[in-house]
DNA sequence: CGATCCACTATGGGATTTCATGGTATATCG
DNA sequence: CGATATACCATGAAATCCCATAGTGGATCG
């Protein structure tokens, strides 16, 4: 299984529908339901987009299955992840349409970012991220891991992924 | 298969008839009986309505599924469960027919909302439901899951089901 | 080694289908 | 019958398909 890589800023047309990075749609290959998941996403100054594959959304659903008592927490999750999630599939050239209160959550409106985490990916604003990137840097002091040049400016995709 | 994702407000006109989301009906396309259970649910502010698929209460009554809100003394409130649910099938257009009494305990009149929580729904009055979600809210204030911290929800052991 | 070609990605816009919704007619049941 | 449930059809808005363009990078070939 691919993991998100990398990150891409892309154009949101007039209908709300956005590329979603090739290299994201390859690491999802093989998975049944062809599209994304979206669910809101916050930190103390943004709002932003979390996303993943269906089947990261069906493991977390099977997790929840066994938490043995009725918790917090799982009402949280059930109410702030699923019910907030959108399902949304791919068009014939990998798009996705961002629903407008999502849109209007984030604040975007013509350009979107996607930002590679891994197992999952976030969706922001992009000044709202070169901000969020700029205050992850000041926090962390010293040491930071290896991940450098993601932050600075804002390039087309990545070279030499395929 | 499919999980019950996102949140849909919907008309209910004067014969009581509501659209069944189509990504619901899409989760449970595959299923025998083509339309929807609706039973009673409650906190201690609402009364909603709880909804699932026909196979979720089968699982439910073999004793292989959970249900969260009523892990305790399970099998008397199965019969409750059992007793007030009502099996509502689509018409042709995918809509179902609420009955009254359901309308009645929800205090349901011209729109419904339908919360999707991964294996099950739940259904609202509009406004009951902003109220519950601000509830949920206050409980936990300030930031939501994340992605990343959610795949480290417990998880039980791998049962072959992809 | 340099110029050209090709595959793929991202993007734009128009046409087509689906969905939610409303209304009317027909069937059912006490 | 009177009331209620089910089938049938109509409509506007919105989502999706389909085609067409372009830019990029890599690969190919002379």
């Amino acid at each position: 299984m691919g993991l998100f890589l990398s990150t891409t800023i892309n154009k949101v047309d007039s209908k709300g529908r956005v590329s979603v990075p090739a290299n994201f749609r390859a690491a999802l290959k093989q998975e049944e339901f062809q599209g994304v998941i979206l669910f809101p996403g916050n930190t103390d100054q943004h709002e932003f987009l979390e996303g993943c594959g269906m089947e990261f959304l069906e493991r977390l659903s099977a997790g929840l299955e066994t938490l043995p008592t009725f918790s917090e927490e799982q009402e949280t999750i059930n109410h702030f992840v699923f019910a907030a999630a959108a399902q949304l599939p791919y068009d014939q050239t990998g798009r996705i349409m961002l629903p407008r209160e999502m849109m209007d959550a984030t604040g975007i409106t013509t350009q979107a970012t996607f930002v590679g985490l891994g197992k999952t990916f976030q969706v922001w604003e992009p000044e709202a991220y070169k901000q969020h990137v700029a205050q992850l840097r000041q926090r962390s002091p010293g040491r930071r891991p290896s991940a450098p040049a993601l932050a600075d400016v804002p390039r087309p995709p990545p070279r030499g992924s395929s």
